[in-house]
RNA sequence: UCCCGAAUAGCUCAGCCGGUUAGAGCAUCUGACUGUUAAUCAGAGGGUCGCUGGUUCGAGCCCAGCUUCGGGAGCCA
């Protein structure tokens, strides 16, 4: 028996006239003669020559889209135009049938809402294809990024007791029977009889946990999945997203800056060397995206010059004081085009600001640090109040054009007495958190980190523009399908 | 959750001022052709016009509510 080869490595053949074995899904099959067949290797497919005068009828009539054959035959130099190779089948076999008249997917452009509708099937078109070997060579490419650095990759637990890190609404996690929940003397649901003797929650970040172990290896990242109960109904969140979350001991707010650019640097490299095919299409197919829109909102750079532009540039480092600055002085500000005017110190920017900055002022990626501590949370290491005696503390958030935040991140209050004070100001349980305190009561030490929110990240350099388009089974309200 | 928009064939869409039997391209099926490249040519089938109610002699079209989808905002990564 031959062994079945890869289409990837029939395509890049030198070595014809020999007997070959293929499998894959039909594409199209044109003329009764002409089967393109994709395995998933790469996104191109493979020609198969069928000799219709000396195949059975009903065998010809079950070569349809989407259905599973395996061919044998001989690799020939092809003998139309349009492609180098060929495999001439001297035998087919269907593996799985597919219904024509049932089957979605059509050799023709299906819009990416459609496309969302059969997510389990949307892996078998060019777009996701591309899509999603992008994404896998990124994740590949964060654990190549800090095991070179020497980066201790942690696990941090999904289900989590504490709700106090105040990033989001979270998932409860219980096996109370909802009909007939056991309930305290005074009525309430008790969670000392739920399965961990407590109330639980899907976790919706690992930093606390992270925390604690880079207090021990130095430094340490997380990448899993996060969950947040949001009801947000945006291109840009998902309830069950992947976050990346490195935490350095000994490192400044500067340290933790220098990392998350060489990180993104990094992985967008890694991108641009090890998936050139699917970036190719990808730019290709933006181009063509762009084409049905106006002239004004089309983009000055391609998918890929955008990528390259990102790499060979230095991200502008910004504190909000002089964000505020700009945006108090800006063209929509002073016109009043911002929805939201600038006017005050203090102020949370919106994300007409961020695009602002990031789209039309800078026109390249931007840190903003040194936020006003009263928007941030309480982890955050707190600066010396400015000559005005305004707070704020050492944040960082990176925002990039497009998607605007992209990481979040801070130096950490290792002060045990700031610490707590801050928890006291916010209400936050001190003795809920007694073991993430215990890190400052024990050698606490300067440290940093931030949060990278993966598919925030393939967006950008995918160049999709709505986050359910590249994560598999997107969840998010009123959806979880698949 | 809020604002705006949309929902018509498997897909992408047209459907005029409310008026006869709701159309096109692609897909599918049948036939022809057989070195095609989203093949081509000829023909055929395919519709509870998202759902519920209302206005009207008459509703795909107007009104209300609901559902779902898309874009934007908020929350954030």
């Amino acid at each position: 028996m031959i062994k079945r080869e890869k289409i990837k490595e029939l395509l890049a053949a030198t070595a014809f006239n020999r007997e070959v074995s293929v499998m894959g899904w039909v594409r199209t099959f044109r003329n009764n003669q002409f089967i393109a067949l994709n395995d998933g290797s790469c996104m191109g497919n493979i020609q198969v020559v069928v000799n219709f005068n000396n195949t059975p009828e009903e065998l010809l009539k079950r070569i349809t889209t989407g259905a599973a054959i395996s061919v044998k035959g001989t690799l020939i130099e092809s003998l139309g135009k349009g492609q180098r190779v060929e495999v001439k089948a001297s035998s087919i076999e269907i593996l799985g049938d597919s219904d024509p008249e049932r089957y979605p997917l059509q050799p023709k452009k299906h819009s990416l809402e459609f496309l969302r509708e059969i997510a389990h099937l949307r892996f078998r078109t060019n777009t996701f294809n591309a899509i999603f070997k992008v994404r896998h060579a990124l994740a590949f490419a964060v654990h190549q990024f800090y095991n070179e650095r020497g980066f201790v990759y942690m696990h941090t637990p999904i289900i989590t007791a504490s709700d106090a890190e105040g990033a989001g609404e979270m998932f409860r996690v219980t096996t109370i029977d909802p009909e007939n929940p056991p309930r305290t003397t005074e009525g309430k649901i008790d969670y000392n009889e739920d399965f961990f003797g407590r109330s639980t929650n899907l976790t919706v970040s690992g930093q606390l946990e992270g925390e604690l172990a880079a207090m021990a290896f130095g430094q340490i990242y997380t990448f899993g999945p996060t969950f947040r109960a949001e009801n947000s109904n945006t291109t840009r969140h998902l309830a069950e997203f992947w976050m990346i979350e490195p935490e350095v001991a000994f490192a400044d707010l500067e340290d933790n800056m220098k990392l998350a650019e060489d990180m993104l640097k990094y992985l967008i490299r890694y991108a641009l060397d090890n998936c050139g095919e699917e970036l190719e299409f990808l730019n290709t197919r933006l181009l063509e995206e762009e084409k049905s829109k106006p002239q004004h909102e089309r983009s000055e750079l391609s998918l890929i010059d955008k990528l390259n532009f990102c790499l060979n540039n230095d991200f502008e480092h910004l504190t909000y004081t002089e964000a505020i600055a700009i945006l108090k002085a800006s063209k929509p500000n002073q016109k009043k085009q911002f929805k939201y005017l600038i006017d005050e110190w203090g102020a949370d920017l919106q994300s007409e600001h961020e695009r602002y900055l990031v789209e039309k002022h800078f026109k390249k990626p931007v840190i903003l640090t040194d936020y006003p501590a009263d928007i941030k949370s309480f982890y955050m290491r707190q600066n010396e109040p400015d000559d005005q005696g305004r707070k704020t503390v050492a944040a960082m958030d990176i925002l990039f054009p497009g998607i605007g935040e992209i990481v979040g991140g801070s130096q950490r209050e290792e002060r045990l007495d700031r610490l707590t004070q801050r928890m006291r100001d916010l209400n936050i349980p001190e003795e809920e958190l007694w073991w993430f305190l215990d890190t400052r009561r024990f050698g606490s030490a300067p440290h940093s980190g931030f949060g990278l929110g993966f598919e925030r990240l393939v967006l950008f350099v995918t160049g999709m523009t709505n986050i359910r388009d590249v994560i598999a089974f997107p969840r998010f309200p009123r959806n979880a399908e698949f």
